[in-house]
DNA sequence: CGGAAATATTGACACTGTCAATATGGGTAA
DNA sequence: TTACCCATATTGACAGTGTCAATATTTCCG
């Protein structure tokens, strides 16, 4: 049988995750709820359980694919740009236009007490963006001088600055005529070491 | 009439907003509703909307007096230590741990879709913190070197950083061996051009 | 004193997540 | 094929939520 179509309704799963980010976008967490993804997809109010269990599991498995997403927009054209320095700008590019581009998932995505934080597939995302954000730390040289980048000062460093950039942008926070039109690329030679690429 | 006695209740406003910073620091953002505070304050389930109209208004006014005490915070002694190295560690410090002592609130705080978010008075304790961490990205030196501050490139990188830091930490997010017991002033020479201070 | 305004209560409504009980269909072994 | 089991989906119910209209109570002020 057709793996799309093998049950009552077909993928029901991937269904309702589509449901549920079209929902998010468009009308904020506050307006997003099982029974409308149910509604959306056309299935009864209580479907959901089977698959997701309570409205944690369906937040933690859409947040999940949110976090593979981010990690393809970092690394899009890696391999066919050998290039250190355009590689790392690539990622933070591609870091920032997620968030701008899925706004509100990037906001559940860091959620404490909407998510089943203990999950293992979200667990094993978020560490594969991670790892990519802390080779993004070593080409700026953030692990020169006398501090060890084994302590991973350097990654907690990459990793605040990027996600605050991208929550404070996607917020709205920098709007004044001072502030607009600057990209992360323009920040990032403020606080990078001299001579340091 | 006693000030704090005027009504059937007394402040309920300002009881309200206690019973709910409460329950949010208690129970989390889910945990937080109108007929709760109501409950624990002793009236009935519609009091709260003569004073705040809805449940974003609750949020927003408990959000406003969140960036009030986090300007408090940051320059908890400012007058009396005139070092501005130290001032500006100070401000850094109380910020970190403004949100480590109220991290549901700090969340909501950056929330996008549950408060008003052009309230006036909100908008004023907002632009009083920031103005607090320009005058931090001035003393790191971020405005040195080609780059001129007017451009409000260093008051950006100032707030992505902290506030990355800060929302990362609070969402237990650095629990790495190599990442635990590192404060926000271990990370900042990282990032500091060199002989800036 | 008396009306007006602010403040609080009551009752209702639609909506939410969750659960138990039930129904339906697909896969599989006899 | 048939009979059974299990995954999947539906139905109905329940407590809890925010919000609103109507009403009641208290305070304020002319």
């Amino acid at each position: 049988m057709d793996a799309a179509r093998k049950y009552h309704h077909g993928n029901l799963k991937e269904a309702f995750l589509k449901a549920a980010r079209d929902l998010l976008e468009r009308d904020g967490l506050g307006g997003l709820s099982l029974r409308k993804c149910a509604e959306k997809v056309g299935v009864s109010h209580a479907a959901p359980k089977n698959h997701f269990g309570n409205i944690a599991g369906l937040l933690t498995a859409m947040v999940t694919t949110g976090y593979a997403e981010l990690a393809v927009m970092m690394t899009a054209d890696a391999n066919t740009n050998a290039d250190r320095k355009r590689r790392r700008d690539q990622a933070l590019l591609g870091y920032v236009a997620f968030a701008q581009a899925n706004p509100a998932l990037y906001d559940l995505m860091f959620s404490r007490d909407r998510l089943v934080q203990d999950d293992p597939d979200l667990l094993q995302q978020v560490r594969a963006c991670f790892v990519i954000l802390a080779d993004c730390s070593a080409e700026l040289g953030w692990h020169h001088g006398s501090l060890d980048d084994k302590t991973g000062k350097g990654q907690v460093a990459m990793w605040s600055f990027v996600h605050g950039y991208a929550q404070l942008v996607t917020a709205g926070r920098f709007k004044k005529d001072n502030m607009k039109g600057l990209s992360i690329l323009d920040i990032l030679p403020i606080i990078e070491q001299d001579g340091q690429n």
